[in-house]
RNA sequence: GGAGAGGUAGCGAAGUGGUCAUAACGCGGCGGUCUUGAAAACCGUUUGAGGUCAAACUCACAAGGGUUCGAAUCCCUUCCUCUCCGCCA
């Protein structure tokens, strides 16, 4: 959500800014809010002079009850019904105002990052660098169910049965690397300064309605029934949740937070759950990163949170390569974003991993996000990035430390949280 | 799930129809005096949102309605928190 304020002053630059996202259609959007914005704040205006009369004229009646001047204190009665008949209709026209203001206001897109590349959709997002040598071996690399099950590792009959397509056992030595992938990145992220947290699974619809729009709940969100809590999509949503209507200390920023969860999703929309296997289900879990920063400090916290999703696959011996996305796939919330994509040897191609965002203010302004300074408030910045999310990102480790034999191994910092062994054999 | 208590500033808490919401009082924070430095003591200061060049002014006492000239205060609905009991990993 935009500062009124900067769109007040520089509805070109908010139009500029539509147009490079190709939304045309929502152009218009800029001159009804200022004709909105302008009629809002003279109705309030109004309303206010006649509230201030209304009180003054009310404290009056109390001066005129203790002297027991009847007459006058009901001559002042008078006066005041009158001005709240006018109020009735008055303050109707200011909430109506105010509501057509807000409608607007949050589906104008936040002002995209100066170096954003400009492009329609996700076809023109642009490669930023490569990390690793994306290898394709001279041996076969299975498709990732396969590998799994040639460790034993998975069970996706007993999950459709239990639970339905979307959802997964997994067994034996698979179980225990998706744990240990967790583990190791928990670790990871601490050993970074990032303050590590286990937040609520669940969240309330006050909440929900606050960290995401309409459609996306929609889409995303289980409800649980007979409650008023929804199951969290991401850690992002309760973390970033629990910052609501909060001004925070200036010295206790940067709050540099890294978060475990489960995640589920009801992935309705473009692409369903119509893979087999673990890359798109209902229900996985990821370990993330959430920082809340004054707002000069943003750019600088972005490069290092895709940066720590870079070291950590690469720690892992899984080439990566950044992905940055372009104006008009941006989402209308972020100032920037990109994805982190691992390669995949078996398509030979990278598919995404993690997504990096920096929010700019526009979270922060509509959950009202401050930062007590010296000289007054003002909105901090918020920014997010996956560090990883498995079991999709086991497909990326399974097929690219796949051996000839079918083994695969164990790069060494995972192998203590895997019983010290460096590799896991077929059964 | 049952019973009770409660929701007011960063925290504790007073306020039960108007001249204590410009939110008492206490704690904490900030600035200062004193001190070699600190502690203590003392003095001052300290809610947020809108509005304005700056003011004036308006709004917010869990949320939403109602009564009233006027509501933190009275009424209704909803939500939440705490304590005890029950159930439970």
């Amino acid at each position: 959500m935009l500062d009124i304020k900067f769109l007040r002053e520089n509805p070109e630059a908010v139009k500029e800014n539509i147009k490079k996202k190709f939304q045309d259609e929502k152009l218009k959007l800029v001159d009804e809010v200022i004709e909105i914005d302008k009629s809002f704040r003279e109705a309030k205006n109004k309303g206010d002079t006649l509230r201030a009369d209304r009180n003054r004229i009310s404290k009056e009646i109390g001066a005129f009850m203790a002297k027991k001047l009847i007459d006058d204190a009901q001559k002042a009665k008078e006066k005041v019904k009158e001005i709240n008949d006018e109020l009735l209709s008055l303050e109707k026209k200011e909430e109506e105002l105010a509501a057509e203001l807000k409608k607007r206001m949050l589906v104008i897109p936040n002002i995209i990052g100066k170096d954003v590349p400009i492009g329609k959709d996700d076809s023109e997002n642009v490669e930023l660098e490569k990390f690793g040598e994306p290898v394709v071996p001279d041996y076969e690399i299975p498709y990732h169910v396969d590998i799994m099950e040639s460790f034993d590792g998975i069970d996706l009959d007993s999950a459709r049965k239990t639970s339905g397509n979307g959802f997964y056992y997994l067994k034996g030595d698979i179980a225990r690397l998706h744990s240990a992938v967790l583990s190791y990145a928990r670790d990871f992220m601490i050993d970074r300064g990032f303050t590590y947290y286990v937040p609520p699974f669940m969240i309330r619809s006050d909440v929900v309605t606050g960290v995401m729009s309409f459609a996306e709940m929609e889409n995303m969100m289980y409800k649980i029934e007979g409650e008023d809590l929804y199951l969290i999509g991401t850690s992002e949503h309760s973390m970033i949740g629990k910052f609501i209507n909060t001004i925070i200390p200036e010295d206790e920023v940067p709050q540099a937070l890294t978060s475990y969860s489960p995640c589920f999703r009801k992935e309705v929309g473009a692409h369903g759950i119509e893979e087999r296997g673990v890359y798109r289900i209902h229900q996985f879990e990821k370990q993330e990163m959430v920082v809340v920063c004054k707002p000069e400090e943003s750019d600088i916290w972005y490069d290092r949170l895709w940066q720590n999703t870079v070291d950590f696959f690469r720690s892992l011996d899984i080439p990566v390569r950044t992905l940055e996305c372009c104006s008009g796939d941006l989402a209308d919330l972020k100032v920037k974003s990109l994805d982190v994509e691992a390669w995949s040897p078996r398509q030979q191609k990278y598919f995404e991993v993690g997504s990096c965002s920096n929010l700019g203010d526009a979270q922060a302004r509509r959950l009202g996000i401050r930062i007590k300074g010296k000289d007054g408030n003002y909105f901090a910045h918020t920014l997010n990035n996956t560090v990883v999310a498995p079991p999709r990102m086991l497909i990326a480790f399974l097929e690219n430390n796949l051996n000839e034999d079918g083994s695969v191994s164990i790069p060494e910092p995972l192998r203590m949280y895997m019983g010290g062994k460096s590799k896991i054999e077929k059964k």
